[in-house]
DNA sequence: CTGATGTTTCAATAATTTTTGAACTGAGGC
DNA sequence: GCCTCAGTTCAAAAATTATTGAAACATCAG
């Protein structure tokens, strides 16, 4: 579909050249971005955390770029995004000037961190509206079924809220 | 920015007029559309579900869309998709000519058919990719550290799709 | 069977999200 | 200070996803 233009990828001014994707990087990259499409990470974050992934050691900003064949901002976007949910970390050789990249060491750590980003802002954020929809419920004498669902609705929300410091435990524990 | 022209909503033919969402239903909404947007869930089944929550009785079809004002195929997607995910039934009176709809009793069982329904194909989907990923690995001799990784992956995935049954019961139990 | 009603389908359109890349910033090195 | 390198920002373009609505289909009453 597209034109096979020379992207930005591929060649860095007349730097080095980096091969495409291997046959099993490329299955494990599909693998990562079905996943990340459930919990709605774009496609381009989760085809730098597989690289990273199956990457022996750690890359640096280029190597990314050139092997996943996407533009600057994308990684950077993309590192950042790791970045803000410890999914990744840079390892800084010193007198090194360019940073490297490796995933952290617990992936199971790093989709907690996600989850926790997306669903606990939701919740917190969620508890005084559904408690004023219950008292307003209440209030205008609806059927007791409804005011049943809505009350059912403010338990869960509060105890989502109750247990989250426990199985999400914030950073650092 | 749309220009406030007639939406099929609102009037049917010469038919009843629908009154828009009040506050409080509105609230709602917004707090299962929130939830829904985490799961890739579409905005106008999100309000669809948060009207019926929130509903004395079942509502027809008509209702929803005029309620909602929203559009008979998005109504109609959206209770296809409700009812797929076994998280709405019908509730046709005898001589009724009407299909009238409420939310399934337990939300927490619409979450899990919701969850079941995303997560394990692709897990089962990606069963015999990662193993093939590993064995690749370990035949080119990668580094021992990228060997662990995908063994772990792969032991986790086998792991989710043992318990997957356990945890989210089929339809039916 | 026929007409009316209720619902689904799906191509076109609209809205939203993601990606790109060029301009910009900042940190060293000289 | 000035230049280069490393990375960020963000407006515009591309890609994706959701919604609309008219036509097709289905079902039931008569």
């Amino acid at each position: 579909m597209k034109p096979p233009s020379e992207k930005s990828a591929g060649r860095r001014k007349s730097g080095p050249s980096f091969e495409p994707l291997q046959p099993h990087e490329i299955e494990l990259a599909d693998f990562f971005v079905r996943m990340a499409g459930i919990l709605g990470v774009p496609r381009s974050v989760a085809e730098i955390y597989a690289l990273l992934y199956v990457s022996s050691g750690p890359l640096d900003f280029d190597h990314i770029q050139g092997r996943l064949g996407m533009s600057k901002g994308s990684v950077s976007q993309g590192l950042k995004f790791l970045r803000d949910h410890e999914m990744v970390l840079s390892v800084k050789e010193k007198g090194a000037r360019r940073e490297r990249w490796q995933p952290t060491p617990s992936l199971a750590a790093s989709l907690v961190a996600l989850l926790r980003s997306q669903v606990l802002p939701a919740l917190e954020q969620a508890q005084p509206g559904l408690q004023r929809v219950l008292a307003d419920a209440q209030q205008r004498g609806a059927q007791p079924e409804v005011i049943e669902r809505l009350s059912r609705l403010n338990r869960w929300n509060s105890r989502a809220l109750e247990l989250a410091p426990l199985l999400l435990p914030p950073p650092g524990s």
